[in-house]
DNA sequence: TAGCAAACTCAAAGCGCTTTGAATTTCGGG
DNA sequence: CCCGAAATTCAAAGCGCTTTGAGTTTGCTA
């Protein structure tokens, strides 16, 4: 049914040589000749083989994701609005991801055995842990890959994207404590990834050079679902003294812990401050609850197309990016930001 | 420094056919032979490049999907959710996903180039439209696929799974004129989508059936955001006989509508009734709204998991599996649904 | 009109694997 | 101790494409 070279090549009445310059765009074809091979492509729908393609050039036109799952783990909102950034970008180069699902203690493996397949070009790694082995058994690969965030505890001599998730929970909670807070919880993602780390980090060191100090019993990390932020909120206000102030790692957190507040009978804004992390996720805008958000700003979808970017001027060889970005998170004033109240 | 197939069997001293057969389980190989084969495989990390794999057999071990994207492109929380099923499946048979970015309008060409490229072996379609001409394109490609959802105006003789839509919001419906509702509004998903048609069939009916009009002002479609369910709820309380009782298409909508109620002062389950589909996305569970959704429920991820055992099995032509199915959402009742309020 | 570069076109090799059909070895029975 | 069947192993073809190195035309210049 479908036609291959060979045949199309036959077909012209000319060699398979010749077709296959014309349609991958070398000089030594004349215009006529070309015109040729063109209409007779559109004729008869012809789609070159992209295996065969990949066998031959060694290319194949794909980004590699690993993606952890198992029947207990969760779907991340997260990764959806990243992976329509990446998308966004590959479109139009005609890229496309291989998404090889992996048992979670299998994601090394997996990574191998994606970069041996032959089938991508490039790999890339997110969700990065403290000290993520994953990131040198990258380096070993010998394929381009880029990292979106970075490790902790190990030189950053890898290509990475990275928001300063320090800086901006080192300004978000700087304003807090401009505006009188001096109790600030946190709601962060789960412990063992470097951007909670950091945040944390972050509001820690805005705390201490203000003279407060850091309240471990203050500090939450959960899945970054409405459920956890509910509890974890509901669990802050529950203290003999709860805190006038606390910081989300993600709208969808602040969802539950804006929830739970109301349950409670506080007004937002003045009883209790909140700050979220704005990852710009389409389903949930921070300018939309009953109380504006006010938020840390940063476009996982800029950061997926942005890496998308890197990762294919690297394969086809074009253009010349940083190697390393870290990007600044927007600090956005909105109405869930307010005075301290007097105690 | 990857090894292949052809300096592996120089090692061994054999045959490519002996490795080969020897790897891929054939019973012509002596056991000791198998053994020696096996452990050169572990010793140099020997992967079989894919490309090559495909071109000789025809087979990848992959499913393809297109997914639709531009700059305006809102991602959706559903697909990750439902590419979470489909991983949960997939990885236990080793198979990967070929994801294939398209400009919205250039999402049949996509099809085509993805079957055509020898790089999937079946496809997946979602997000059906009321006569979707991709059915019929993907029926004349001569690989296997399945449909996430039905047709609306043409034979369903293709193999999908599907919820039954219609049934979904005729009983969420009549459990609400059971309660003495008669103006129920409708917070739908896009107008062109077939299970937002049928949601709003059921719903007709189950009014109609008894003896109720449908009110074609309460019926509004949305991209199933937050934001949208908000603002649509927002207009139908301001109307001058506003309903007493909504049906949401999406949890993500129900977030949206519930605001809007809760800032018109109303209580939900008193003044207004409410009930909203249920994916079962992990970060949004009804159960933990602050008045508990009544909902019909269906989980998504389940959905994709049954896909890919299917899509699965038919490539492998192993197990044998319904073409069609036809699954029944559960209508789970909780607090947000009460007697329709005196007037 | 010969001669030469430039412009085209081609045959064939090779990418790494599977699979066909044939060759070789092994083994039990007569 | 030979023979045919069963058990192994192998060489080579082929999957559909790109690319190298060489061959053929064409268009000018001298």
């Amino acid at each position: 049914m479908n036609v291959n070279l060979k045949q199309l090549a036959e077909m012209l009445g000319l060699s398979q040589t010749t077709v296959s310059r014309a349609l991958n765009g070398y000089p030594e074809v004349s215009a006529e000749t070309r015109q040729r091979v063109l209409s007779a492509v559109r004729e008869t729908g012809y789609r070159p083989n992209r295996a065969a393609q990949r066998l031959a050039t060694g290319r194949a036109g794909s980004i590699g994701l690993v993606m952890p799952i198992a029947p207990g783990i969760d779907s991340d909102v997260h990764f959806g609005e990243f992976l329509a950034g990446l998308g966004e970008e590959s479109v139009r180069h005609d890229f496309h991801f291989v998404i090889n699902p992996s048992a979670p203690d299998d994601e090394e493996a997996t990574f191998k055995r994606l970069a041996a397949s032959g089938n991508v070009d490039a790999l890339f790694l997110a969700y990065v842990r403290a000290n993520d082995p994953r990131i040198a058994m990258l380096k070993s690969l010998s394929i381009p890959f880029v990292v979106h965030g970075r490790a902790i505890g190990q030189p950053a001599d890898y290509p990475f994207l990275d928001i300063d998730n320090t800086a901006a929970f080192y300004d978000a909670t700087r304003l807090l404590i401009q505006l009188g807070h001096r109790r600030i919880a946190l709601i962060n993602g789960p412990a063992n990834l470097t951007f909670s780390i950091r945040r944390k980090k972050g509001l820690q060191r805005a705390l201490e050079e203000n003279g407060l100090s850091f309240d471990e019993d203050l500090s939450q990390h959960s899945l970054m679902t409405d459920e956890y932020g509910h509890r974890a909120m509901q669990r802050f206000l529950e203290r003999e003294e709860p805190p006038t102030a606390v910081l989300c790692s993600s709208t969808v957190i602040a969802l539950g812990a804006v929830r739970a507040i109301n349950k409670a009978g506080l007004q937002i804004g003045t009883d209790i401050s909140l700050i979220a992390h704005d990852d710009v996720l389409p389903m949930l805008k921070p300018e939309n609850f009953s109380i504006p958000l006010t938020t840390t700003r940063s476009s996982l979808r800029a950061a997926g197309s942005r890496i998308a970017t890197r990762l294919i001027s690297r394969i086809l060889k074009t253009g010349d990016y940083p190697e390393q970005e870290l990007w600044r998170a927007e600090l956005i004033v909105r109405a869930s930001t307010g005075p301290a109240p007097k105690s």
